[in-house]
DNA sequence: ACAGATTCTCAGTTAATCCTCAGGATAGTA
DNA sequence: TACTATCCTGAGGATTAACTGAGAATCTGT
């Protein structure tokens, strides 16, 4: 199974196919956030807040992928995609975008692979869609990953957004499935709720953990149902996904 | 006598480099505990008492991770953090936060691998936190990422919080977790009550040592009803994990 | 605008854990 | 051997963490 441990210094090692990600916002918060988490992930990560800085850093730093805010200050983000690409870069980009903005209109400007969010997003959610963009656009090497995430007789698909326990469909809201995705990721490893909480939920949320507790027992009614039961409380300290027996 | 350059490099091959932590906090009793007992076991630790003064300090020391209040006398921690890392600078951050100012407002903190701790901690906590971090930040150079805890036939993953005693999985309380781990950190080395309870327990706790004794005969019971027996007293002084055969 | 799905809060219940205490056991010593 | 300081351990009550159902609020698609 894929830990997040192998995925990271299995990237880090090979180090020529580590993706390189531009991610253009003026909210340097928003660009931090987002930065930190996919190096921790193992891209290769530059930020630009502004259009101008981000063409410029873009012709030296060639990314494979734009994270790029619609809003900035000097020209709006559709603008900086359609130089990057008349200039002939090959990037896919992942728009972001205000949840109040007309997104009918987003989404017909998104051609090809490219892919647009809107804020405030989970990190789970960008980083799913983000290799989801790496894989349509085909600007990644990456063989190994199959996509398809597996533990046990757990399988979660990426791409047709399916899960099943034992071959069995199991039918997850979009939030129970990020959920799942996560632990399966880090299958094995202790995660605590804050932990889950911030990458599962969107950056903004202000709730208690308690959130946490309710959708890991919405999941244990749908995927636990099964035997064994996979996922384990840890008490004091998270939550754990793992067989029985142990090792 | 083994001291911490030991246990530290014997835990991972070849450490020429010291981490350096800085600790951030206005109460000075709480960043000196933190200073004089992560320098006890190794690190090279910078105190400061203000975000400016952190920043300030930051810039030369170049600190690998920050210990850091949440609330500061000048600006919050979050705001210390996140200039740091528009700076460029590389650096986890272990968040501390009172107890009542409720996890709300923490959301958001365990993003690149950061972490928070609620006031009052136990100082084994601390360190066992700090050094789960920085693995995961990648700061340390650590490759043989065993995140394991030898000693005789007894293991202790700090990733999955599981223990073995002779390959038999032993299922602890958290307390008997963190008293395990410190006595197998001073592996055949006499740890006196007080030292244990300094370490294991919040530094707020004002019982008497009888708990050490209580919890001591809790682990016996679990760990030690394999042969041969670990956990050695030393009556009047403290107690001590050894095997049989040596003095 | 409606129905159904989903998200989130809350509080009662359950269960694990923490801690105190006190009587019994043990080791060292006179 | 007897005495004392020290340690061990079981019992039980207090505390805390986690689980789960119910329902309000929100979102989604028709």
């Amino acid at each position: 199974m894929t830990t997040l441990k192998e995925r990271v210094s299995s990237s880090s090692e090979v180090i020529q196919n580590t993706q390189k990600i531009l991610v253009v916002d003026d909210e340097n918060s928003i660009s931090e956030l987002i930065a930190t988490s996919l190096k921790f992930v193992g891209f290769d990560v530059r930020t630009a807040a502004s259009g101008s800085e981000a063409l410029q850093i873009a012709e030296a730093f060639k990314p494979h992928v734009l994270i790029l805010d619609v809003m900035l200050p000097d020209q709006n983000g559709f603008e900086v995609c359609r130089q990057l690409r008349s200039e002939g870069h090959n990037v896919g980009v992942l728009f972001l975008t205000a949840k109040d903005s007309v997104e009918d209109k987003i989404a017909g400007l998104t051609i090809g692979g490219d892919d647009y969010m809107t804020k405030p997003f989970s990190l789970e959610e960008l980083v799913a869609r983000l290799r989801a963009l790496l894989r349509r656009t085909g600007v990644t090497q990456v063989l190994a990953d199959d996509e398809k995430i597996r533990f046990a007789d757990l399988e979660l698909d990426e791409a047709t957004h399916e899960v099943r326990r034992a071959g069995n469909l199991v039918d997850l809201s979009p939030t129970e499935f990020l959920l799942l995705r996560y632990l399966m990721i880090n299958a094995d490893r202790v995660v605590s709720k804050s932990q889950i909480l911030d990458h599962v939920w969107q950056y903004d949320f202000r709730g208690d953990m308690g959130i946490v507790e309710t959708y890991v027992s919405y999941l244990r009614k749908k995927i636990d149902v099964y035997e064994p039961a996979l996922i384990h409380t840890v008490r004091g300290v998270g939550y754990r996904l793992r067989l029985p027996a142990g090792k």
